[in-house]
DNA sequence: CTTGACATTCCAGTAACTGGAAGGTCTATA
DNA sequence: TATAGACCTTCCAGTTACTGGAATGTCAAG
């Protein structure tokens, strides 16, 4: 099985399967005569394992780790269910941040309108609301 | 002026001020005969606003952008309010993004729940359910 | 005269890729 | 057989906005 063959399967470019070879987070495969990479059906599933935690947005450090006990042959479920809980709370967290911001931004713009838009020096301008502290 | 006391004036750290001299948001300014940086209420007020632009997340390509239009003497607030709201959007989408993201995360740490956490090999393992399209 | 708190420059690293160059290989067709 | 194209390889650089650290220089106080 080549890289492309690979990609098709997961749905993950070449060069970035090339990049997590790199990382450390997909074992180095061996190669045909000719220097191609060469996989196989463990390599998909490892691959789609990657794939899923990534679309969850687990690091590759996270990733890393719970691969390394699977292939220690101890279960990864365990710690896996705790970076699952922690990357919610960092999501609910990182939501919020972004909700104020929202808001903050769409006031500055509501506020922005009722100002003259060609006042560079004077204070009826946007600018003056942004450098607020 | 010395950069620490520009620093305690702006809440921008001196290294920080430095990156953005580097990155031309804000120009070389004059120095001392012993080298030393030497800032005015000038910088002052521009390193606010590039501190208020940055907490509303702006790029500092967009910064640059705003403070090149404000340096010729035309008032960026027309594109300044365009980049707020332009922003916003962004922010209203990745909130959405990630509101899904938290809800699958939670699903899956809920069922995982269900399931044995230490069975490595069989089909009744929270893994799985990551590496499934 | 030394100590400590500043200042300077430059190099490297972060996260997770992506783009591109330069070159080798394989397959099909003219 | 020549060649076109679609692959493959490696390596280097760039992205974003900083941050840390090393090596070195300057200044004020005790």
């Amino acid at each position: 099985m080549k890289i492309q063959d690979l990609s098709q399967a997961t749905g993950v470019s070449a060069k970035t399967i090339r990049f997590y070879e790199e990382s450390g987070v997909l074992p180095p495969p061996p190669r045909k005569p000719n220097g191609y990479r060469d996989y196989d059906q463990a390599d998909v599933d490892r691959l789609r394992l990657v794939a899923g935690a990534r679309r969850l947005d687990l690091s590759l450090d996270d990733i890393q780790e719970i691969l390394a006990m699977r292939d220690r042959r101890e279960a990864p479920c365990r710690t896996l269910l705790e970076r699952l809980q922690t990357k919610a709370d960092e999501v609910a967290e990182r939501i919020a941040t972004l909700q104020s911001l929202e808001a903050e931004l769409r006031d500055l713009h509501t506020l922005g309108l009722k100002f003259p838009t060609d006042d560079v020096d004077g204070k009826n301008c946007v600018c003056h609301l942004v450098s607020e502290k």
